[in-house]
DNA sequence: CAAACAGTTGAACAACCATTCAACCGTAAA
DNA sequence: TTTACGGTTGAATGGTTGTTCAACTGTTTG
């Protein structure tokens, strides 16, 4: 039997015997759409130039310049970036001038950028 | 003057006027490996797979042929998952007989999670 | 008005990553 | 000891994604 078989019913016997339970951790599952807004949420998170964005422009505003001088990167590179944060939500800006300044959005992204670096100090 | 060379030279007059404010925002952030440690460990919760995964196991440990039904995918595609997940220590697993049970590895992961729902659903 | 500056954008390229497929290992049952 | 099962793994593939480069917009200054 081929393992692509196997792989379309992939029910085994423990399975069998905890058919209701399951069903329940089934229950317990975000709708589909939460998973995909979870994982792109986080998915933002997930790189080291939109990271170290984040933490540029923690205690105040700062152009774009200042923020690629910060992370070390074209400024290009860095607007590439913040275009992600800005869709995502995580950053807001205020024109001046020439100039564009960014800021952190809100402090409920602070908050879970704290409790994870917590977590990786452990 | 080509744009390549300008952005060589990321430093504008407002980065000028702050420099002292600016060597502050550098201080203020964490070194950096931290900031790679970091945005590796949202890699990992960037995918919907993988979340799929850990909501399965957010009840009661379960076999990878469970947690394969629960989220729709072959045993195979499951299983290189879970590989990432172990390696971030996000889940522990335990052999029995045939079987492999994964679950979450703490409650820190969980907390993470639950406040980033919050920040999604606002 | 022209020139320089701050920032944005789209295309191209390279690197990365998730899934598939096939083969494999260890355990349990026949 | 075969045979089937649960799970893992490596290679291949297709899709995604971050950076670079060049061109462009809008604003300010000379």
């Amino acid at each position: 039997m081929k393992d692509t078989e196997r792989n379309e019913l992939p029910v085994c016997e423990a399975h069998e015997l905890h058919r209701d339970r399951i069903e329940a951790d089934r229950e317990n599952m975000p709708p589909e759409v939460e998973l995909y807004e979870l994982s792109d949420f986080f998915k933002v998170l997930g790189d080291s130039t939109r990271m170290k964005i984040l933490f540029a422009i923690d205690r105040e505003p700062l152009c774009v310049c200042d923020i690629a001088e910060l992370v070390g990167m074209t400024k290009s590179a860095v607007s590439h970036q913040l275009k992600i944060l800005r869709q995502a939500s995580l950053v807001t800006y205020r024109k001046s001038g020439k100039n564009v300044f960014y800021e952190l959005a809100d402090d409920h992204v602070r908050d879970i950028i704290e409790r994870a670096l917590e977590h990786i100090r452990e």
